[in-house]
DNA sequence: CTTTTAAATAAACACCATTTAATAATAGTT
DNA sequence: AACTATTATTAAATGGTGTTTATTTAAAAG
């Protein structure tokens, strides 16, 4: 019945942030709900209220602070690492232990969807935007190519490494478990670097393999 | 109230699956609800439960419909082209589509968890087994290799070719709009297949790269 | 024609996000 | 010191959700 002064509304904001954060460790998102976070933290649910405009609001908080944490651990992995190539695998490496490690709130990064439009969601670009400029560094200095290839290869090799980590933590057995994830990373980034290295005339014949070529029967 | 025989239990299964189908493709999959989907076919929600277990189980259905359907149209796409190489295109260009076409339903196959365990799930893995069938028979026509390595190859493409097209469909703006989905799957498969064609001694590569060997400082 | 059985419903339960109005405690002003 | 305004907090209400229950209705079986 309206103490006051307990805690700050920052304060407030940051218990939110983190009960919220353990329930979803834990529960997985779809197990988050206004009531658990709020009764978490010895508050109503009125008082989140107070603090975030809605649910959506504190999540994409919450996501904020995970890209950060990734992007934390990414610059963390490149200092244990000299040749190109070897950074790559390690920021990979590092991608996707991050992603079995904290699945559900690697999950809720790219799964839920904002209802809320325009709010903050040029933030969310520039995190991830982050995340491929560290590929890109790795890529200029494997090989010399115009700034547009090298951002067409960093987030291609990226997504890809992205989809690879997708699978890996998927609660369906879509594959069978004998390949793990850092398996297929290695082995899609050996592939593709190799051939990113030494195919210099590679987007020649990329306009060339377009589809609306002709083969002979 | 309770009148029979209106429609067979079969018969209200396939409305409530297209009804379900049709909510999921305007509303996405979270604006499904078992009430939505039982006044679309007028019926009461007890009705759904007389011949569903339960949500997740009609969710389930739809998402093997649906890589029914995708896999039908992967099939389909290899009626248009000759070159292995050119088929591996095909078949990415196909999947980005039906991505973007049916979103909500293609974002439902892998981001919906199943909490009813043990049930259907190993049809999943086969119908996703399939698809990636299809990789490995042009990737076999496209070189010789053993057959866990063709394994290994096709799942890591796809895998990549997956994650583009969940970046491509994403909400959050992820990505600067510039680069389209087939652009990133073009220049991967391009760079990959480069890379998978010409290095023979590409796995001996690999394992030598493993992250435990010192480099030079 | 009566009994059994299956189909369908209405209503209930326990949650959920969000909004509303009410209340308690502090801060500022006289 | 008393009064007001403001802010923090809550309780309760609204309308939604998945799922279960008991109940009714219609058809089939005897």
């Amino acid at each position: 019945m309206g103490r006051r002064g307990e805690h700050s509304k920052s304060e407030i904001e940051c218990m939110a942030l983190e009960a919220a954060e353990a329930i979803i460790e834990e529960e997985g998102y779809e197990g988050l709900s206004a009531r658990k976070v709020a009764s978490a933290i010895g508050y109503t649910v009125g008082s989140l209220y107070f603090v975030f405009r809605n649910l959506d609001e504190l999540i994409q908080r919450i996501n904020g602070r995970t890209l950060d944490q990734l992007y934390a651990v990414q610059v963390d992995a490149l200092t244990h690492c000299r040749l190109p190539q070897q950074c790559v695998m390690e920021l990979a490496t590092v991608y996707i232990d991050f992603a079995a490690q904290h699945p559900h709130r690697w999950r809720m990064i790219f799964e839920h969807q904002p209802r809320d439009d325009g709010l903050s969601l040029e933030i969310y670009r520039e995190k991830v935007e982050r995340l491929y400029e560290l590929v890109e560094k790795q890529l200029k200095a494997l090989a010399a190519r115009p700034d547009e290839e090298i951002a067409l290869a960093a987030r291609a090799l990226w997504n890809g490494v992205h989809g690879i980590a997708i699978m890996t933590i998927a609660r369906y057995p879509y594959m069978e478990g004998k390949l793990s994830g850092h398996q297929l990373s290695t082995h899609l980034i050996n592939q593709y670097l190799t051939g990113f290295r030494t195919t210099e005339i590679n987007n020649v014949i990329t306009r060339t393999m377009g589809r609306t070529i002709d083969y002979p029967k």
